[in-house]
DNA sequence: CGCGGATTTGAATAGTATCAATACAGGTGG
DNA sequence: CCACCTGTATTGATACTATTCAAATCCGCG
């Protein structure tokens, strides 16, 4: 696998050189001249909070790295029951690979940012260059860990577990270094409603609410603001998370 | 060594000759070659039901075809809880690739019969042929969607609809173009003991056999014996599932 | 035939959901 | 700048589902 690593960025298209997609997503494993001619195929859309970016059994005609924001992957059950089953943050790879039809509903959780490419054009790419395809493998078992994970979540903890380990979790993922050092203090963005997180724990919005209170009673944690709250002491936070 | 050139199995190893794996499964992207050369590291073992086959933050030395049998993915909570996160049946692949340590154990749920392979001759296998490398892709792809079907029935679904959702699941699993008939009736092996399916469910044992007891007294499904039962009417089973 | 694990059944309890009402926040327009 | 308005969040009272604890029964197997 070659990773070009060109000193100076003149082939790179302009667009792409503050990306992180580049370094840390799939970018990064194509050599300028693919990366130019992808570019030319590429669009970069801004989506406002709530808007769809796929439907549920939709026709898949793009794929798209998120470049900045949060996007709720949801599955709904005829009766209007919601899971949501994923969430995705820069630099993620966002769109069912290889298939005709999406499975679930892709929705911007905030404001969000994606850099939109036709589908054949990454396939295309996919087929010419392994590395592009390794990258892919990489998140892709990456984000069966992270399902798994919640599937352990949903099925076997409490709702206080369930909230507590959410925050863990945006927590260590707004800033993956402080899990080192748990008696530290870590402020953090909401990036979803109460609703939207009940959706992802299998709660309700008022056991989300009633666990959030009580996490704030007990000094886990302070809610500045229904979106903005801190975590005083990450251990106590990661304490109550069933392990 | 002679050889017929047969369109089919030329240069195919006796022990490949007759596996599922080499047509649903890895192994059907092979070269002869390479299926020869792979073939000579490879190991069929046999599991009886129960045994652990990796464990949790194990080391990972050896991947797997799943020849026979089903395998049982699961994680622990501390303090004992457990949630079985995946099943694989023949002919998939095990083992999580690319990593050195188990993030969850895997256990014989049956009789399992396994063809091992030692990791690096997998990962350089997959670093010359990118088929391989696309081919563990759409599995995990496939691994991933199912994880989130579960999600769904984890977070949202009563527990009633937990149950006949397993049910039917196993069914289609068994016999997939039972799926479009809806009227027939079917025969299926449970491969799992209560107490799994509890812990695939997120439910007790208690629960999940009262609901199989209301099934039957519903008559959706006959218990021929704790392993063994019968599906008179798919179609019947599927409305229970909750869509 | 009898043992031990697996399964079923029963009664009481606990945890979440549901229903209903109130409080709060953020944005809009006067 | 404030009052209003709407969607979001919190709080309370009650209902219900699934768990827990306990016991009986079934099943496979030596």
């Amino acid at each position: 696998m070659t990773v070009h690593k060109n000193i100076h960025n003149s082939d790179v298209p302009r667009l792409c050189q503050s990306c992180e997609a580049r370094h840390r997503g799939i970018c990064g494993v194509l050599r300028p001249e693919e990366l130019a001619e992808l570019s030319k195929h590429s669009r970069q859309i801004t989506h406002k909070a709530g808007e769809e970016l796929i439907g549920d059994s939709e026709p898949v005609t793009t794929y798209a790295n998120v470049m900045h924001g949060v996007v709720k992957l949801t599955k709904m059950l005829e009766d209007g029951r919601q899971q949501v089953v994923g969430l995705q943050f820069a630099p993620d790879f966002l769109g069912r690979l290889f298939s005709d039809q999406s499975k679930l509903t892709a929705e911007a959780a905030s404001e969000v940012e994606l850099c939109r490419f036709p589908k054949p054009a990454i396939e295309n790419l996919i087929a010419d260059n392994p590395s592009l395809e390794h990258e892919l493998l990489e998140q892709t078992l990456q984000e069966l860990d992270e399902a798994r994970e919640w599937m352990v979540t949903l099925g076997r903890k409490t709702a206080a577990e369930k909230v507590s380990s959410f925050l863990y979790s945006i927590a260590i993922h707004i800033d993956p270094k402080i899990e080192r050092d748990q008696a530290d203090s870590t402020t953090i963005d909401l990036p979803l409603t109460r609703a939207d997180i009940a959706d992802l724990l299998g709660l309700t919005v008022e056991t989300v609410s009633r666990q959030l209170t009580k996490l704030r009673t007990d000094k886990i944690i302070e809610i500045t603001n229904n979106r903005h709250l801190t975590i005083p002491h990450l251990g106590r936070l990661k304490n109550r998370c069933g392990g």
